[in-house]
DNA sequence: ATCCCGGTTA
DNA sequence: TAACCGGGAT
């Protein structure tokens, strides 16, 4: 049987992987396809896009993003407020400012050309060590090994790696490096990222599929659920506010864009109070509730986590007349909420108001 | 309901 | 080291 074909360990694991990625790359608008040159401004925008965020759910917005903006001129020229807009819903905001600043400066100071090497991209704002790596390697085709998530992963379990993967970056990463080859070192980047993503998942890998079974501790060692070890996080703390969704004569609902730095920074929102430290919105409030104390309703709760708290939000309804308030405010209509470019605790907001608008005979 | 997953910045 | 989001699995 062993000598009917040719034994898998006379192939190391580099070409190992590499012959994978030629079978079953996943097919991604970003990728060049055969011998085309990959696009860095295409490998970038997806880069910044995939960090903390999987492959599904990017691909709308980076086709989204490529057709708006098909050149990295073209983006460094838009409207700050028209990327953030694009990106709602995506996240962890401060990536698009960044993504913003970034094309701004390479369009600016670098002749619109990113810089081939990894020091050179490691300066650049929403580039840290992954992307600097990621983009060297599969743009520029340079010798630069990306550790990602994806990454530890594989490793940790090919090398057994039995001590929290957080006390192990810097093993992790020569051991990735070690094993990148001279050539191809885009392809093997995204040939660990792909493995990563598609077999070697963080539970119940698909180790039947996999071609790195014969050199992975993990798997020798039928341990594969056990490695990498978690790191337990603590659970989040509770924080309870009221959100005000402010409808005027015209159908047009209250937004204001928050500051640029810190939560949901730059985005717009339904004003609220009682859940963050700066109370922007209280005096507002308080006026509106003194001039219209009975038109308004508490119509239920959202819910919403973020990364260190729990979030649960009482809806208030009011309704004003158009004239009433206008000056410096800023007024969206109802029907077009969709295309204003909502965080998805805001957009959580208003779906609860038209929702229970709807069931109910009298809202108010 | 409750977990788990993940790069950059200040 | 903590802040920063949304999606997916169980």
């Amino acid at each position: 049987m062993e000598n009917i074909t040719p034994r898998r360990s006379s192939i190391n694991i580099t070409e190992q992987l590499l012959l994978w990625y030629d079978a079953h790359q996943r097919i991604l608008p970003w990728r060049a396809v055969g011998r085309e040159t990959p696009d860095p401004y295409r490998v970038w925008l997806s880069e910044i896009m995939l960090q903390q965020t999987q492959v599904v759910t990017v691909v709308p917005y980076f086709n989204r993003f490529i057709d708006l903006w098909p050149t990295i001129e073209s983006l460094a020229a838009a409207d700050v407020n028209n990327v953030l807009r694009e990106w709602a819903g995506l996240g962890y905001y401060a990536r698009a400012r960044n993504l913003h600043r970034c094309a701004q400066i390479i369009t600016r100071d670098h002749a619109g050309e990113f810089p081939k090497e990894e020091a050179e991209l490691l300066k650049l704002p929403g580039i840290g060590p992954y992307t600097a790596a990621a983009v060297a390697a599969i743009a520029f085709g340079k010798d630069a090994t990306p550790v990602d998530g994806n990454v530890e992963r594989v490793i940790a379990r090919v090398y057994r790696i039995k001590t929290p993967i957080k006390e192990n970056k810097l093993i992790i990463k020569s051991l990735a490096s070690k094993t990148t080859p001279k050539a191809r070192t885009g392809d093997y980047a995204q040939a660990v990222m792909d493995l990563g993503a598609t077999v070697c998942t963080p539970r119940r890998p698909l180790c039947f599929t996999c071609p790195l079974t014969e050199f992975c501790g993990a798997f020798l060692h039928e341990e594969t659920h056990a490695i990498p070890i978690s790191k337990k996080q603590k659970k989040a703390p509770k924080r309870e506010g009221t959100a005000y969704v402010i409808i005027n004569t015209a159908n047009e609902i209250l937004l204001y864009r928050r500051t640029d730095r810190g939560l949901l920074g730059g985005m717009l929102e339904v004003p609220s109070v009682g859940w963050e430290q700066d109370e922007r919105h209280s005096e507002l409030i308080r006026k509106l509730t003194m001039c219209i104390p009975h038109s308004k309703a508490i119509t239920g709760t959202v819910e919403h986590v973020f990364t260190h708290f729990k979030l649960v939000l009482r809806v208030v309804v009011m309704r004003v007349e158009k004239n009433d308030w206008h000056a410096g405010l800023h007024w969206y209509s109802l029907d077009k909420i969709e295309s204003v470019g909502l965080p998805k605790l805001m957009l959580k907001v208003v779906k609860h108001f038209r929702s229970s608008a709807e069931n109910s005979n009298n809202p108010m």
